[in-house]
DNA sequence: TGGGGGCCTTGACTTGGATCAAGGGCCGGA
DNA sequence: TCCGGCCCTTGATCCAAGTCAAGGCCCCCA
């Protein structure tokens, strides 16, 4: 396993963030602040660091004190069982936010992973809070990012809970496939960050069925794979295959 | 289906919630706050509503306004899919917090309905907002409460995703008993207030498997069960079960 | 106090996904 | 450019949990 990494030693003013001059400001905390509210923001020092492919942002058990936003790169959050068993818990692109599951505790409570090399953007927590006691918009606009972490994961517990194998890959790709649009990539071809194991641990499935369900939707001509290519054929068929049951 | 029910004809005075008073503040929001600052709380005027058993509280869809804390009784929250599979997000008992997955949206993302007659008391958002804003302690409070919730669902994902029946079975069962002996009720002897497939939609189970390890537990001496009512006669064998995997 | 309906239990059988196993492709480092 | 390791695919078999079915319990209401 490899080591947590902590800010380098590369030139430190280069590294401040300016939120305002941030191309992911309509993704990520800033969303909603007028010009002089967000320069309030730019005032903190939010430090970036970057994060090398397979090391650690952070762990469960370490002490928390700041949330990190993605600014480029791809991670995973997951909990380890004491016996090794290991669940996926996200995965988390560019503007996403990690760490909120360490404010009740003060504690991190799980781990988060890059899978490819990534930047994060840390983002001190006390200050968070002071600057939202000041600004009602960032107040509330963090408020609606914790709420729809948590919608985000009642929806994970209805694809682990209530749906099958098929249901479970067609929501994730369609998901993946949404956010990348969102972020201005084609919706429509895109290169899985993630292991089939990991898709699979994420989904409840073991990384044969992720596979066979693959294939089976490219013989079906939903979608082509070539190992971490995806193009998606069909969003429709894909979406019409979510939410309709055994049928 | 039945109506929800908004404040019925009731004489309003006695409805007001005085948190500072309340036998459930240590569970609740008032969590560590002095009383100069809980008489500040207090200043707000919370609501009580009851919630006849099988009401809904809100419903996916409503707008949303407030948070609603249980005073007594016991909710669940569930999905629904339009093909009309339902998933149990949640049970909730007195001192817990719901309609957060409102926030994010402004409007609810799920369904809570009461499986007793029950209280809540009503919190204006907004007004829970301003507040936060004027009293550090109660903002980084409810911030705490959030991040827990976000904690507890990655707990039923690791349960749906990575655990056996009879793990999750455990699991539940001890988790309830922890909950309820918090509020000073037994660790050992309750009542469910669920039926076993509410039990089963909450841990991505059918009502009979709930039903077989339920006698599977009780063959191998770990419970006592009859309908409703569950005894834990081996807290200890339990949670060896949890998280031991296969073995 | 007797009847009906919701809930729970249990048995027999089925099945979706897990497990076990073998082989192939791709990529990074020597 | 060749090797080794990781990742992915596919086939054969197994099994935990689902499905289908029957019957019993309990409680509420007439």
């Amino acid at each position: 396993m490899q080591a947590t990494r902590i800010v380098p030693d590369v030139d430190l003013p280069r590294l401040k963030t300016a939120c305002s001059s941030c191309s992911l400001r309509e993704l990520c905390l800033p969303v909603g602040l007028s010009h002089e509210e967000m320069s309030k923001l730019d005032s903190l020092v939010f430090l970036r660091r970057p994060v090398k492919r397979g090391d650690y942002l952070f762990r469960a058990g370490d002490p928390f004190a700041s949330l990190y936003a993605a600014r480029t790169g791809f991670f995973k959050t997951k909990l380890l069982l004491e016996d090794g068993r290991e669940q996926v818990t996200g995965f988390h692109m560019a503007g996403e936010l990690m760490g909120m599951d360490g404010i009740g505790s003060e504690r991190h409570t799980c781990d988060a992973v890059a899978l490819e090399d990534s930047e994060v953007c840390v983002i001190p927590f006390d200050r968070l809070e002071g600057l939202s006691r000041e600004m009602q918009v960032l107040q509330h606009h963090f408020h609606k990012v914790m709420s729809r972490e948590i919608v985000r994961e009642h929806g994970v517990m209805m694809l682990l809970g209530s749906m099958r194998a098929e249901e479970r890959l067609a929501a994730f790709l369609l998901n993946l496939s949404q956010r990348l649009s969102t972020r201005g990539y084609s919706s429509s071809e895109f290169n899985l960050r993630m292991t089939r194991e990991e898709i699979g641990s994420y989904l409840g499935l073991k990384l044969e069925t992720v596979s066979r369900v693959f294939s089976r939707f490219q013989e079906e001509g939903l979608i082509a794979v070539q190992q971490k290519n995806i193009r998606i054929l069909d969003a429709a068929g894909l979406r019409e295959l979510v939410g309709r049951g055994a049928g």
